[in-house]
DNA sequence: ATGTATGCAAACCATTTGCAATGAC
DNA sequence: GTCATTGCAAATGGTTTGCATACAT
């Protein structure tokens, strides 16, 4: 894979945002930016520090949150919210463009290729707003709940459901 | 306006939904969906729970909470995460679709109408996931915090500056 | 009468913050 | 040598939970 080559890139690109706002360049922030650029789609802070703890550079989860924030300002990482609880993360680049699939039922968030959904000219009527990255967001139910859910309507009509809310996490 | 008309259907959707779900049909709940479509526009707990207070109805935190998970199980109200902090809802009917445009500088939250992004085309490939709603969140830099970045950045040419990371609320 | 829903206060937990020690410049 | 950055531990604050009381059925 070419993977050496874009995590070049993306650390040049770090570099010179350092440089340009007067950061210094700690170890720690490239370790965190390597480590980011090493797995392809979602992460929380959690995992993410769970890994770099398994491996050789152990940061603190302050130094964590400090760099993702760095790394979200050069846009080098995109934030998601996709649930209440815990923010999740993602490299902003060598990911092809995706919408989310966020199942309601399960909490479960899948990717589905899409194309250029944000068209040229919808681009041109957001002039006042520089736009960084997008997001789409499609909530729902997978096929999986979809027939928990059905088998649960069905039990309904017989004997009496004392929860039919959707599971939280 | 017919604002009226819309709120005794919803009220009715919801009178099905408790039905169907064996679930009771307090006062507190009808006032909250009252509340919450007396409204247009993004709301978040705090600001709910605040109006409430200050009207006839008194309801507890707790209760908002319970009730707004039965708000958006079937479908009457819609849940956006901006920002890491504050969940924010919106009423899903009586509002026409539109994108949000998140400015990462000060987390202001624009509303931008937007024509069909999401085409049948689009949702066809999408057999195995039942839609319940979706959202466009477009993260960038507003006018102003545009105006300021560009200011700070000229400044940092001369003198050297201490924080140029984006502000956090 | 029964058991769900409410309200209160305490618990939870991801994230933020304060501060002393470290190390990039 | 300076002062930004790190790491730790404590604080924060929106949301959740446990439990006694109220009330829809």
């Amino acid at each position: 894979m070419d993977n050496s080559k874009l995590k070049e890139q993306v650390k040049n690109e770090f570099t010179e945002y350092l440089n340009s706002h007067k950061h210094r360049k700690t170890p720690e922030r490239y370790a965190i930016l390597e480590h980011i650029y090493s797995a392809k789609g979602h992460f929380d802070m959690d995992s993410l520090y769970n890994a770099m703890k398994e491996s050789a550079f152990r940061v603190s989860r302050a130094t964590l949150y400090n760099t993702i924030e760095l790394l979200l300002d050069c846009g080098l990482v995109v934030k998601h919210q996709f649930g209440a609880n815990v923010s999740q993360y993602e490299r902003a680049y060598g990911n092809e463009n995706h919408d989310h699939l966020i199942c309601l039922g399960c909490g479960e968030v899948k990717e589905h290729k899409n194309g250029n959904l944000f068209t040229p000219a919808q681009q041109k009527k957001l002039q006042r707003f520089k736009i960084s990255y997008y997001s789409m967001y499609i909530y729902g139910t997978c096929n999986k709940c979809m027939r928990a859910k059905k088998a649960d309507e069905k039990k309904n009509k017989v004997t009496e459901n004392k929860n039919t809310r959707i599971k939280k996490k």
